[in-house]
DNA sequence: AAAGTATGCTTAATCGTTTAAATTGCCAAT
DNA sequence: ATTGGCAATTTAAACGATTAAGCATACTTT
């Protein structure tokens, strides 16, 4: 493979110093005072032999690479490739470059990516956090290492964080929900420690017995590990008529989607024998034979925002601050119709 | 942000020089006769300085950074995102942290993202070459870069390539429809100089003619741009009795979608009023209101072999192969019931 | 004429590694 | 006594950039 081009195959042509080269590649010239003659040949060399900055060196030298990391559950959910998406745009808008890691939930893929990312000297991370890595995240806090908690976050730490109000969506949805008569109101969501989980849960919860309808309260916490097994134990229930529930809220997006296709399989009218609600949206809500009413979280304006709270954090800001978005309900035909 | 802790650092501590512990720290210690207790000092203050190599000094040192760059057209795209993880997964087997890239189909941006990528100095590259990027891939593979196209290929250019035999999945599509009893099928593909979308055309028109319907061909071929609008253009023509098509074939995942928003909006039964069969699969392709018959490309297969070919021309092979793979239709209620 | 200053360039250290080659002691063999 | 060999370690260059500091030379000032 041809070898690179280097600032010293062009000093050695110019016949100057590389230093020289330096100042011109880096529009020096007028605080270096390179005469405007050197500036153009110095230029024609470049371009006649093609030269590109090395990145490495550039990095090494700096001691920044002008890289972020982004490391979220699974790249191949649509709920985070689009995340992914959004922050390769923001970032590129600063001249930055995202690298990308799936934690798969586990807290030692999430360790393993992230030691990657900081080996490789990344300027700061953005982080969808997994659950049981609240230890490690908050060692990269407290050692002042710029990062962005994104979607979730713990409690007792003090980190930048972008992140829907979880609770106030839930409690609204199931506000919604009663307005139009229903009762029997049901959540699935995932056993988590995490608090955006809990905080869905919890304003479920606050909403039911604020209307007075604790007796009616269906809450089923499943573990990921074995969602699809339990979801369809859930659908099986319901069925045969073990579960009283005439509507049910989604935890999230995979909770949605291993629902729809267990829904799909028995044949459950929707939103006839059951209504149902969950978070996120995408391909699979819009097009679940009755499109389903979701909790659209914000974000294009999540990621804008995390992007920007981490390159002020990298450029020497030390402002820590939590940024709370407002969800919006997108009302479809799979419940209140 | 607390300092890195370096060689020289544990060097210092210990006491020695730089490169007895870069031996060790490197499992060299036997090549280089270090003595056994002097292996245990080095790792004792590795350990408790919590030191970590910095990969950004030893790509410079090295030449090469154990990294590879894929781009792809949109990572938010489920059909790439998949390709994403696969390669995410499949890279970190052999050592490698990929790095990711959309080029939206425009050929600035693919270029500006792999020169980037080269810039960052990676080992290699996988591509899904974007229409017009002809020239820059040849380049990259005249000078020997490690490089290997991925689901798109161009013609004379004598390239590592990955791809499915879209000819023949096109081909066995209509094939197969033709035997169900279909006459009036037709096609909507984009106005592509991509082999990947010609060839797709070619299966599609051969099929056709071999079966002695050449004068039932209908081919819709729009421009990616106009995508929504043309669609809905077809759809509205097509609602008001203007197209006689029984059976339409989708080219790709985008095309499928976009139609499916503007079947479901102007209420199409499917496949009563018209049978539908797409490319690529995904949510929904499966929620759609009758699930979508689809040509279901072996993804893991291809990025496995892609990454093994890429890995294998990193490590100094200079052969060149073109793996070519067999889709498989998955059938389903949109056509042929 | 001496001193000051502006101009245009070079020198050399530095970032954190790797690694070929050199060095130092020590012991055994001639 | 000299040579050789081995074990254990050091030295120093290299990767490709950046950048503070230094050094001529020429041009103004007084």
């Amino acid at each position: 493979m041809g070898k690179r081009v280097s600032l010293k195959d062009i000093a050695d042509k110019v016949e100057v110093s590389t230093a020289l080269v330096s100042y011109v590649m880096n529009g020096q010239e007028k605080e270096k005072r390179v005469s405007t003659e050197m500036v153009r040949k110095i230029w024609e060399v470049a371009k006649e032999l093609n030269y590109r900055p090395d990145y490495i060196a550039q990095s090494l030298r700096k001691g920044s690479t002008n890289t972020i990391g982004l490391i979220v559950a699974d790249i191949a959910n649509p709920f985070f490739s689009y995340i992914a998406r959004v922050v390769e745009d923001e970032t590129g808008k600063y001249g930055y470059t995202a690298v990308f890691g799936s934690s798969d939930e586990r807290s030692d893929k999430f360790e393993s990516v992230i030691n990657t990312f900081l080996n490789r000297r990344v300027d700061g991370v953005i982080i969808v956090p997994a659950e049981g890595t609240k230890n490690y995240v908050n060692d990269l806090v407290k050692k002042n290492f710029p990062t962005v908690l994104l979607d979730r976050s713990f409690e007792e730490i003090n980190a930048n964080y972008v992140g829907l109000d979880n609770y106030g969506a839930s409690f609204d949805a199931v506000t919604h929900l009663v307005h139009h008569g229903y009762k029997r109101i049901g959540m699935i969501s995932f056993k988590s420690s995490l608090m955006h989980m809990k905080e869905r849960v919890n304003g479920y919860l606050e909403a039911m017995k604020s209307n007075n309808l604790e007796r009616h309260i269906w809450l089923q916490e499943i573990s990921r590990k074995t969602l699809k097994h339990e979801i369809k134990k859930i659908f099986t229930n319901f069925v045969s008529g073990k579960e009283q529930v005439e509507c049910m809220l989604f935890a999230n997006n995979e909770i949605s989607v291993a629902s729809f296709y267990c829904i799909q399989e028995k044949k459950i009218k929707i939103p006839d024998e059951l209504s149902i609600i969950g978070f996120d949206g995408g391909e699979a809500f819009d097009f679940f034979y009755n499109p389903v009413t979701y909790i659209k979280q914000p974000i294009d304006l999540m990621v804008k925002e995390s992007v920007r709270m981490l390159i002020d954090q990298i450029n020497g800001s030390s402002e820590i601050s939590q940024v709370i978005l407002k969800s919006e309900l997108i009302k479809r035909r799979s419940c209140c119709f």
